[in-house]
DNA sequence: TGAATAAAGTTGAACTATCAACTAAATAAA
DNA sequence: TTTATTTAGTTGATAGTTCAACTTTATTCA
């Protein structure tokens, strides 16, 4: 394991945040799970849109969470039996799903957002506030480099 | 989508991250493919500690990677159907597979190492080189954060 | 030595991601 | 207005991730 640390050194871009991706999507769950909560972060993902808009296109997620329409509709599937979202047909545009949360999913949201932030604290411990505002503006410079193939 | 530049501000980390990671798996498939070559980045990220080791158990894979064993098992799999690498049992410690590159895997990891280039020069295009290393840092300290639960 | 425990791998099940092909509805163009 | 194109969403196939349960071989220790 000294041999590991010593090639993480040498890690590239790539397998750093596919590695720090596992890791913190692991954690999130398992903190979920011990405060008894059952949802899985691309869950959670795309429970935040809606909750904030109050009701969401599967399109609009898909460009929210920068997932791929197929990936919307099975998490929309899985949130919807569980109860936590329904589907309800859009009255202007009949392609148009418009996903929003039931009473429990309301409910699930409160309560994970703690769980959000705990894991927000594990992950960013003893990283400066000014390291942390670099990384999160190169991720978002990254985005836009790979947005538009 | 003027909306969703305003909301990407407001991202938080795991979604940042989540974000990213599937953009670059995205767009390093893209341009192995377009050079003709059919290979993951999971792939790739276990094909780098074979080629550096000359050969490497799974359970090495696993540590390097911070990949879970089962996932190993699959990628290793889905190598070996491709005639990339082969197990073979060790001889002293029976519980082990070694895992070793084949011809055809040793000449696709010099075909993929241009197609990292390109892919990283267009991932970090516009980005300082102390951003990347403050970004790189950040990364690698996460990891430490979360690797010992 | 012999029994308990730990370690390396595999398998099955449920979920997520991507691609390609498809349906159905809306918009554009002729 | 009729046809062509675009858009929203679903389905099927293949790959990767995680958990739990399992097999096989090593190691520990009583």
């Amino acid at each position: 394991m000294e041999n590991k640390n010593s090639l993480q050194f040498h890690m590239n871009m790539g397998k750093l945040i596919s590695s720090v991706h596992n890791m913190i999507t692991r954690r999130f769950v398992q903190n979920a799970h011990e405060a008894g909560l059952d949802i899985s972060l691309d869950q959670w993902m795309v429970l935040g849109p809606i909750h904030y808009h109050g009701d969401a296109s599967q399109k609009l997620l898909s460009d929210f969470c920068f997932k791929d329409k197929t990936s919307i509709t099975r998490i929309v599937n899985t949130l919807e039996k569980k109860n936590l979202v329904v589907r309800v047909p859009d009255q202007l545009d009949h392609r148009v799903n418009r996903v929003i949360l039931t009473t429990a999913g309301k409910q699930l949201f409160n309560d994970v957002l703690p769980i959000m932030d705990k894991t927000k604290k594990e992950v960013s411990r003893d990283i400066s506030e000014s390291d942390i505002e670099t990384f999160k503006d190169v991720l978002t410079k990254i985005i836009s480099n790979l947005e538009n193939e």
